[in-house]
DNA sequence: TCAAATATCATACTTAAGTAGGAAATTATG
DNA sequence: CATAATTTCCTACTTAAGTATGATATTTGA
């Protein structure tokens, strides 16, 4: 904004600085071989070219392109969504499961048991069964599948 | 593009017709006023405003504010991130973290002791020594706090 | 209702996991 | 360079995990 205040009062200081170079030129020049329209063209040229220069001084700043970047940041939680058909597929029981989301937690067949108020045996048995399903052979392998399948969390 | 080329062969032919009107004011009302600075002041006028408005013409199609939305969509995927500083502070070695992460994928001793290149004992005793940093009891165990502490993926 | 699946528990066994204690080699680190 | 930490491996042992087989009760679906 500063700028083009500035900008006109150098249009303005050029204008006054050519008048008086007009002036000048009118009383040594132009009176002996009285071509006005000579004259009189110079001014339309360079007039024009200072209001060209004017214009653009006072356009430039409208010139510029506005770009908005709006970014969406979509945070995809690690929220765990039971995947029911895996679970259909993988044929795992109601039981064998509870026993499967237990050995994710670190229990023991022991722990389990007693969470689930059963006997160890019955424990060992449902891992068994359910590590045949899953195609697995030790607990921490039927917990990783269990992850990946997204059958518990 | 093809409008530039009309406003200045507009300019160009506005430029012509004054220049005629000039000539005529020159001989009809000039010389015998003989007010040659308020002709060249006019001059000077009028071919300012058409400078102007030339340029304002031609520089027109650029006074154009650009609006990119662009909208980053990221994605904040379960990646695992390494946790440098809860592994420090777990006092865990770079051989027991291996071990670690062995389990992790439901390998067995045995199977870890083959990928390391290592003996079994070595292996229960890199597992016992880990278990105790990690505060754990089980191998089950270990996997889950490596998990919360974003140790192991 | 009746067979099939599920769930429970048991015994006996094998294998893997984990503990304890020690020893030797290697690698950092002051 | 010497000490501490790490890594490696061992033997011997205990405990937990996993397998095999079978029995019994319950539930479920045709």
């Amino acid at each position: 904004m500063t700028r083009r205040y500035s900008d006109i009062l150098i249009y303005g200081a050029s204008l006054a600085l050519l008048l008086f170079l007009l002036k000048w030129f009118e009383v040594k020049f132009l009176l002996y071989s009285h071509s006005i329209e000579v004259m009189i063209g110079a001014v339309a040229v360079v007039f024009t070219v200072l209001g060209i220069w004017l214009s653009s001084k006072l356009t430039k700043p409208q010139i510029k392109t506005v770009v908005v970047e709006k970014e969406v940041i979509v945070e995809k939680g690690p929220e765990f969504i039971f995947n029911e058909s895996a679970f259909l597929e993988s044929g795992l029981t109601e039981r064998e499961l509870e026993v499967l989301t237990s050995m994710s937690l670190g229990l023991s067949n022991q722990e389990i048991a007693d969470k689930l108020h059963l006997s160890v045996p019955t424990i060992k048995s449902h891992a068994s069964n359910l590590f045949e399903k899953l195609d697995v052979k030790r607990r921490t392998q039927a917990v990783e599948r269990g992850k990946y399948l997204k059958i518990i969390p």
